[in-house]
DNA sequence: ATCAGCATGTAAGGCGTTACATGATTCA
DNA sequence: TGAATCATGTAACGCCTTACATGCTGAT
C-alpha cells in the first residue's frame, strides 16, 4: 500500500533531461513513450503539485510569457536521487491488458467470422502503429551524438520486434481461423 | 464512466463453458489466461454479487460439500447475451504498461551496467514464461477434439510469438549497450 | 503439529480516467 | 468566424490491489 506511483518516475525521468511545463511531459508521453506507458493531464497535474511539496521538484514561472502562464519544473537533487534509486531497483511490473486476446480466447461463444474480424482490427492498428515506430527509429538513427538516443532507440527497437512479430502472428492466427 | 469493468466478461466467458465457483475463477485466471489479463479475489467475488444481481447469472450450493460451503455460478440467457454483445464490438483496448521499458528509457540517468542488469532481469524472467506457454501448448494440441481448444491456443501462439520477439530484442539491446 | 491449499468474503485506500471549467492565440 | 492548439487545473467516480478475517482439509 506504500505509495507505487510510477507517473511520478516518467516526470522525474522527463525532467532529468529538461526543465519542462506539465502541458509539455503530456507531449512527450504522447510520443514513443505511449508504446510503453500512458499518462493524462488529470494525473500529471496533481503528481505535479505533490513532488513539488515534497521536494523533488521545484517550479518557475516563464517571464516573457505574453500568452497565459506557463510553469516550468525543475528537478531538485531529492528528485535525482529518487529517480537512481528507482532505476537501481530490481523490481519491475511488465503488466499487460490485451483485450483482443480475451475476446479471441471466448472466441468459441461467437463464430468464426468474428474472431477473424476482431484480429484484423487488431492487424490494422498494429500496421499503422508500425510504422510511427519505423518513423521514430529513423530520427533517432540521424543524430547519434547524443547519448540518450541509444537509450530512445532501444525502446523503439523493442516496440517494432514485438510489433512485427504481432504481425507474423496475425497472419498465422487468420489461416487457423479459415482451415482449422 | 459508464461502466466498463472486463473482469465481468472474464467471468461470464469462463461461465460459458462450464459453472464454477469463484476459487475456480480465479484458478483459471492465473493459468494462461494470465499472460494477457489478470484478476484477484477482490474484483471477483465483488464482482460476482453485482452481476448476479443485475441478473447475468445465477447461483446455487453444492449439495455434497462436506468441507466449506461452495457456491458455483451459472450463466443466464441475459449473461450470454452480455458476452456476445461485447464479443461483436469493435473495440477493443490492449494497454500495455513495461516498467522495465520506461527504466531503459530513462536509463541515461544512470550508468550502462545498471540498464543491462534491468535487460538481463527482464530476459530470465521472460525465459522461464516461455517455458510455461510452450507447455500450455503441448497441452492443448494434445486435445484438438474440443473446439474450444483452438482459440485457447491461438493466444498460447501469441505469446510464445511475442516472448520470443522479446528474447531476440535483448540480445540486440546487450550487444548495443556493450559496445554502442 | 504445522503448513499449504481450498474457499468466501470485506475494508481501506491508491491510482487513474473522463469530463468539466476557463481562456488566450493562431490559422484557415 | 470558428476550430485547433496551447495551457492549467478540479471533480466525480470507477476499478483494482493488498491486507485482513475466518476456518476446514489433507499431506508431511
Amino acid at each position: 500500500m506504500a505509495k507505487d506511483r510510477k507517473i511520478d518516475m516518467v516526470i522525474l525521468g522527463l525532467l532529468s533531461h529538461e526543465d519542462m511545463t506539465g502541458y509539455d511531459i503530456k507531449k512527450h508521453i504522447d510520443g514513443a513513450i505511449n508504446f510503453f506507458w500512458k499518462g493524462s493531464f488529470g494525473s500529471i497535474y496533481p503528481a505535479l503539485s505533490a513532488m513539488e511539496n515534497e521536494g523533488q521538484i521545484s517550479k518557475y514561472k516563464a517571464e516573457d510569457s505574453g500568452a497565459r502562464e506557463k510553469i516550468f519544473y525543475h528537478i531538485t537533487d531529492n528528485g535525482t536521487d529518487s529517480l537512481k534509486a528507482w532505476l537501481n531497483e530490481e523490481q519491475a511490473v511488465n503488466d499487460m491488458k490485451y483485450e483482443t486476446l480475451l475476446k479471441l480466447y471466448f472466441g468459441g461463444a461467437g463464430d468464426r467470422q468474428m474472431s477473424l474480424h476482431n484480429i484484423e482490427i487488431f492487424e490494422s492498428k498494429i500496421r499503422s502503429d508500425l510504422e510511427l515506430l519505423k518513423m521514430y527509429k529513423g530520427n533517432l538513427e540521424k543524430d547519434t551524438s547524443n547519448e540518450d538516443h541509444m537509450y530512445f532507440l532501444l525502446t523503439v527497437m523493442f516496440g517494432i520486434e514485438t510489433y512485427e512479430a504481432y504481425l507474423k502472428w496475425c497472419g498465422k492466427a487468420k489461416k487457423m481461423l479459415k482451415n482449422g
